[in-house]
DNA sequence: CATGGAAATTAACCCGGGTTAACGACACGG
DNA sequence: CCGTGTCGTTAACCCGGGTTAATTTCCATG
């Protein structure tokens, strides 16, 4: 069945975390539940109350963070085999800073937090998945943080293409501007500057 | 004595992340060793292969990107009591990504990584701390991304003088500058521009 | 096939910050 | 006491990207 089949997926990426098998993976796949979404649909809002984990297993998701002014500018895309949380709201008491919205028809696998604390109170292995998961992470952030402070919007968009040329070829092109950090009037230029691509 | 003195600050700091008594500590106390610097010693540079895991004792430690043309944009600053570390040099085989340099007289202690993931691998307790340490610098670096999607430069500033008022009182305006990543004649404009505060 | 709506493009204008350069304020060493 | 260097400020000019708005393309739906 294709819920099997779901869980399944993450289990293999959790246990590459973990580099060997999960104690009490039941326990997660109990937890398990799979939400179908359509383009546009919502996750989750930011400020909202959400301790949970998503694993994507189609599809992608776009995170967002929104302005008082309407405007929207998206932090990171998460596709196929990915995970992905706001960590402020896996704090005890904490909330989403950023909203999470399919940028096509996609599904996910969604986990509560809780779980995954518990499992790692009681197991080295599973302490040691949330510590790579993190870690991955954090990597993923600084590199952002370096392509934000070091390059311009027109080296961030080559660069972007060049490096996720997959996932780019799927978004539609506000969504890779509002990526980048630039309007889409903005993009619109930047792509014909150099038409030999 | 000193180095008793500081070991024994990192020990607290990290005993809270772990939240309770750290086995083995004399391992890491062992490899601890303190190192003093003057304004602009550099710890390390980019591209070092430096696996180590830094705890400010004393003074502030600039963490700099350095491009190709000479600049530098300040990634972060590292206060008393902080503990910092190139994410992608802890990585087998990995190398730093940016150099790290004293921004006042300052003393750090340096700890080799492998220490540290060795007693993870023996203790949940270590593990833990390990996966806490990188939960917090997630959360760090999650925060300074939504700062550069969404705020201009002159609300990065004020909120920068807002939130960390004691660091910035002791910091060059030049390095303010290039944290909120403008240029110093830039920052001199923006402060101009509100001179009721 | 016609039509409404979103997305992408293009043009015109504006503005914040980069760049360069000149200048004053200090600190330091000789 | 006078150089020398660094830092902060100010001015003048430039440019990339934001903003607004008009136009086109492309679907999706009736």
């Amino acid at each position: 069945m294709t819920v099997i089949a779901t869980t399944l997926m993450a289990k293999t990426v959790l246990e590459q975390l973990g580099s060997g098998a999960l104690p009490d993976w039941h326990r997660v796949e109990s937890a398990i539940r799979v939400k179908r979404l359509r383009t546009g649909d919502r996750l989750f809002r930011a400020d909202d109350q959400h301790p949970y984990v998503y694993f994507v297993h189609q599809g992608i998701i776009k995170l967002v963070y929104e302005t008082a002014d309407g405007k929207e500018w998206i932090k990171a895309f998460a596709e196929e085999g990915r995970f992905f949380a706001s960590l402020t709201a896996l704090e005890p008491g904490g909330r989403t800073s950023f909203s999470a919205c399919a940028a096509c028809d996609a599904a996910v696998e969604q986990l509560p937090y809780q779980v995954l604390l518990a499992l790692a109170e009681t197991h080295p292995t599973w302490q040691k998945v949330l510590r790579r998961s993190f870690e991955i992470y954090g990597f993923r952030k600084e590199t952002r943080e370096k392509e934000l402070l070091l390059l311009s919007a027109e080296e961030r968009y080559r660069r972007f293409i060049e490096e996720r040329g997959a996932l780019s070829a799927r978004l539609a092109d506000k969504d890779i501007a509002s990526y980048i950090r630039v309007t889409p009037v903005a993009l619109s230029r930047i792509k014909k500057r150099q038409p030999s691509v």
